[in-house]
DNA sequence: GATGAATGAGTCTTCATTCAT
DNA sequence: TATGAATGAAGACTCATTCAT
């Protein structure tokens, strides 16, 4: 019955204007991460966000508690279906580890850095100190799980003895870093300086697959 | 009688205020320097910064024409010793070059990653798009010299047949990426967290160093 | 019972604040009009204005960019409407050139000298050399057009022969300092003084316009 | 003895030094008379006044208590020496009276109109509310002073019959009017507007004059 | 629900005044 | 006496938040 009501009115409405009322929420989350991203948490109005929500300032006080409301439900929701989504796939495959570590990169790449949710990495190292427990719930629910796939597929691989034996906790920590930095990077620093500079990502992957692969070619005499 | 008692006073209670112009200067960019990178830029209030290098609001204005003004300065200023110092024994050395490898990242770590300049890293990353000539200031005097020097070291083991060939370019890229990230992360998301999680600097860089010295290691077969 | 209490209390507590948005513009221009013009532009401050306009400090702001905007949209929209009003029914008139004068003198007065615009003249005295595009301004818009009014009514008296031929530039600024400067001095000095040192209006206006006419008047042999 | 010392520091040191220490309480009225005419009191700071008369900003509190003394101590010391100079020698004539008014106008000019002095006028104007008392003792010590002497020359020229019988007091007021208000304009509006439209002091004078001799002119009909 | 006028606490900045040198 | 570094009160302006409509 209800389906029935809301298949009517959204033939006799306009549907847009039936739409927009019902993802008001998403939109200002999705206007407040642009600027939180480019401008920082404080640096941003909550006038700009309502405009660029298409609404009124006084609306956004209809959907969230205020500015610190809001940047917490941005991350909070945006995070989760990132989470969910990722990495599942991966560790349950059969495909050899160096395959697993393929996709773990291209996939991360596709599915977060290429993102505008990249940017909530750029905002959370900007401001951890005036939010720790947004900081926390972030290492919790970001770095850790994708963590995690790394290093599952890390020790996957040296159970099957396709990779050397080595400490897997440093090099999961080592070998996150390119892809989170060079997240954090296309959010800052690198729109400021000449593009040239940047490089691909399907260079940049593929070179960092084949550094790590060789890191982890087994039967070689340490150095 | 009265003018013992005066003169006591004199000894005893300290002086409304000091004349100390010339530390004065570096004193409010130090005090700057920790609450900026810690709070960021627009949570920062002038007065703290002032109250922290022991003066008034109003003196700040004696040294610096404002907010903007004191962190550009601070950025600058901060930079450039740090630029002169690094790098420059490195490249002159006879030494192996795997050698120089090691001296480049833990002398990074050393005189950069764990003094407090590396929280300029974490703010030029949050502040970028609000300053974005001092982000191209930091891209030109500090990225670009000390890839520079990464550079110079890859292309002598290589001239010298100690590394594989390889595109150097994208290397330095990811090999930069871990001592970084670490150093924002240090003044960022690390601190939110269990500390336990931070691992140590010593055994994060010899990982690191003996992973990319496989990844350089000569003859090998291409994966 | 504790209903009807808060409909009392609604009904006769005022509201916080009420909606008025065509008034505020005019009712601040009211109250900045008489702060300038009693203790100057510096010495005046916006919460001052914002409360004698019954708003807050804030307020001010959505009707006007700043101190400085507020100040001249004073000047420019409380002139605008006195030169409109002014010097039209004179010219066209067919009376005597010497009830032109009266009329130009005591009207003038009426219109201008004995309202609160008049102060206008005063303001304009102490803060042109810091606004000096006002100056200019209130130069053609006020100074000139009267003096243009006076010029045209000297000139069709001589035309007629009704005044015997003189310097009209001159005489309309000599003619011209008597009422302006009373306007002045009557929002400066003359109020600090004792108040009987202030001849009234219409003595000073008679005196004034006989002594004018005994200037004008034709047929006598050159001093 | 004192004074041998004096001849003798006179002679050894160069005295522009020493005249200097002497003349820094006129210097500094000067230069503060300069920049509150212009400038207005609130606007003007006392740096400014300091750097103008070639002393720092401390060493103006040697010779004011503050910005208010200095203001008062300018008013009342620029003042005073005017008035003793002025009108004394007009009253004592045995010229013809017209003549005593010529005297009176073009001297007031050459004395008082054309010099800086004229400058304290408009600050007058723009200050007299923020300091009444100095507003009054200007009433009294310019002002009036100078109507009376206006007001003797007509009085003893009703009473010789150079002049006809009218209101003394109202015709002192209108023909105070045009000088004063120069001299006023001349700091304000003045140097705002285009020069031309300023009339030349003589022509002023001289319109003013016969204006003035025509209203005074003895054996006619009233109007 | 939606709006935007109104609020007022908070911050940067200026500058008259003080005082160690 | 002279200096100018230091102070802190004061004021312009911003913006998160509230609320009458």
């Amino acid at each position: 019955m209800p389906a029935i009501t809301q298949t009517r009115q959204k033939a006799t409405r306009p549907p847009r204007w039936e739409r927009r009322k019902e993802s008001r929420h998403a939109e200002l989350i999705d206007a407040a991460l642009e600027l939180f991203v480019a401008r920082g948490y404080d640096a941003t109005r909550l006038e700009d966000i309502a405009a660029r929500a298409g609404v009124s300032k006084g609306t956004l006080y209809l959907y969230f508690a205020g500015k610190e409301d809001l940047f917490k439900a941005l991350v909070s929701e945006t995070i989760v279906p990132l989470i969910q989504s990722f990495g599942e796939g991966i560790t349950r495959s059969r495909a050899p580890s160096d395959e697993l570590l393929r996709r773990f990169f291209f996939g991360w790449w596709s599915k977060v850095g290429a993102t505008k949710l990249s940017g909530i990495a750029k905002m959370m190292v900007a401001e951890a100190h005036n939010f720790p427990d947004m900081a926390r719930f972030f290492q919790k629910e970001v770095i850790t799980p994708a963590s995690q796939v790394l290093a599952a597929i890390l020790e996957r691989g040296i159970a099957r003895g396709e990779f050397r034996p080595l400490d897997v906790e440093v090099a999961v920590n080592l070998w996150m870093a390119p892809i989170a930095l060079k997240a954090i990077w296309s959010h800052s620093i690198g729109p400021c300086c000449a593009s040239e500079l940047t490089i691909e990502p399907d260079r940049f992957l593929s070179a960092h697959l084949e550094f790590v692969l060789r890191a982890l070619a087994p039967g070689r005499t340490p150095l």
